[in-house]
DNA sequence: TGAGGTGATTGAATCGTTTTAAGAATGAGA
DNA sequence: TCTCATTCTTAAAACGATTCAATCACCTCA
């Protein structure tokens, strides 16, 4: 049926050792073998079976990474520079989505040990840091992504999410508003509570500027619409000037509620500013400010991270944290 | 480092044998030497190597699957669909994403072929028919997703886009609509023209129905804005009072520009109605009518059509061809 | 001519599991 | 007690690539 290592040096004419030196150290080869050896690959197609090269290395050439929500273009992009990282260094990535459900998660940690990945890269959902210690005393390291080591025992790529706060609410207070509101949840997701935190801290500064908290319920666009509305019910006076979104979905939710039959102008009435900077983000009818997250960046660099602990266990785990970007458009601009 | 089954095996007292069929067939063994051996591979925490299996199985445990866009709701909810099939029957899917580049697919066919896939799935960007056969050829299946075999050589499951284009137009010329305009592009995309070539003969029954085609560049909100604002720019005798839009995305741009300073008022001006049904649609301003296509189903389906396949290479390939259903909102309503 | 060196090639062992034919143990029936 | 079945269990042979010590061929220099 497959063609393997052995029809190929007997078609070559040579040893299964010699073959194998051509495709991984032709060096050691004289120049007419290789030649020879590789004419005969041609001829017969061989493709070489991962699962042999696999067992005899004792680990796999993929590295797995496990997301939370594959249809948030935040980790679709970092799972693309994870990728192209990954692809330099000869390795694939195998992707996983665990839907933010615990058993999802740890199946797929379980497919991970049983293929003896190169290593694990994880947006963890449940508390899993029992599992991972395993699998590294197995020899599979792994690195969080998105989400800090509560103990710092494992290496992790995330971003400043209270600078992120702190940028929009900052953008905010210059571009002249006073009354701001943020509008986002539920808290108990770290994401919204950083990104809270670093507003409130914003706003701390400059004892003119008052902040105000909507709850919303997730982090939807409906929830935003809804969030909106509220605010459209309220008297002229009691409303915001500026509202800071925790993350696009809100903050098209609430444009869209706002900007329904030309009701409020943003950002004339309210200045508008979310969080992600998500491809939408700029096609929205008024072109949504945002704080952009290298997300793209983050993958590469927790595949670096992964690689050098895969060379050398030893390695003391390292915190990795980006800062976020401010993008200024329409929707906060004059 | 790691624990294999010989270890296993010396820690219960039994072979090697016996721990393999205690995991495969533990019918054949005794119901204490089952006892026994499991609590050896608990206590030693044994996880067996995929990769060894692998090799002695001759094949992979996974399905790989290629889809065109990541950032595409269609193919990941399509992809949950093959995934949860797939794991009914102890396999798993491993995901690429060929972003609509040719080496990319390419790059994720040869690694579906070192890796002995149990079989693959693909929605095809490149011709790729030479390739598929050679894998067929080794004993790996594989099914179309989303597009059919121009020459029937392989099964496929996918949507009938004439179809819903008839639906949707069929819709809009039942609830009054007489001039329609259809939106989208490039035309070389299959998906785009069959659902023109959809309206088009259902315009064709309707002798007072007239259907003007506005092509756009991409499939894109931006490119949708710009046809709305193409339209808006038109003397109002002029306008169409009906927009059947090629996907979502562009219905969403065409209800900003249309909707925005509240200039005409959708669906009472202009009923819009778009394709794919993605959750931004029922979150719109005016929430979208549009065709919804059972993603997940034929994710399912294909893992299924796959499955026999790869039980019996004989098997004559099939086309499915599942039908394209409509859902009406506001954007159309009265 | 022979010793020593260099570079290319070989062949066997190895990775960890599954499979299969053969062997051992047990019990039933004569 | 012996034979024949019926369970269970074992040992060894795969699967296909990589690695490493050993061998070979050839050349140089004394």
């Amino acid at each position: 049926m497959s063609v393997s290592v052995k029809d190929v040096a007997a078609r070559a004419g040579v040893s299964v050792g010699t073959v194998s030196n051509v495709m991984n150290w032709p060096d050691k080869v004289s120049s007419a073998t290789v030649e020879r050896v590789q004419r005969a690959i041609d001829e017969l197609g061989f493709v070489r079976n991962d699962a042999a090269r696999q067992l005899r290395a004792g680990r796999s050439h993929a590295i797995g990474l496990v997301i939370l929500d594959i249809g948030n273009p935040f980790f679709t992009d970092l799972a693309r520079g994870a990728e192209d990282r990954a692809s330099k260094a000869g390795l694939s990535i195998i992707l996983g989505n665990s839907d933010e459900r615990a058993e999802r998660e740890s199946s797929y940690l379980d497919l991970f040990e049983e293929q003896r990945m190169h290593g694990v890269l994880i947006s963890p959902f449940g508390d899993i840091t029992a599992r991972l210690r395993r699998l590294r005393e197995r020899g599979i390291p792994a690195v969080l992504v998105d989400r800090t080591s509560a103990d710092a025992s494992f290496s992790s790529v995330s971003v400043d999410d209270v600078a992120g706060g702190v940028l929009a609410v900052d953008h905010l207070i210059d571009s002249g508003r006073r009354r701001i509101a943020f509008v986002g949840g539920p808290s108990e997701i770290r994401q919204v509570s950083d990104r809270l935190e670093g507003a409130r801290s914003a706003v701390a500064q400059h004892p003119e500027v008052t902040l105000e908290v909507i709850e919303t319920r997730a982090l939807s666009v409906i929830e935003g619409r809804a969030a909106g509305n509220g605010i459209l019910a309220r008297p002229p006076a009691d409303r915001p000037d500026a509202v800071f979104a925790a993350n696009d979905l809100i903050a098209m939710g609430v444009l869209q509620a706002l900007n329904m039959q030309g009701a409020l102008h943003v950002p004339r009435d309210i200045a508008l500013i979310g969080y992600d900077d998500i491809d939408f983000a700029s096609a929205a009818v008024v072109p949504l400010s945002s704080i952009r997250q290298p997300s793209a960046m983050i993958g590469a660099t927790a595949v670096e991270i992964l690689l050098e602990e895969a060379a050398d266990p030893q390695l003391a785990p390292r915190q990795i944290v980006f800062q976020p970007e401010l993008v200024v458009r329409e929707s906060t601009g004059r």
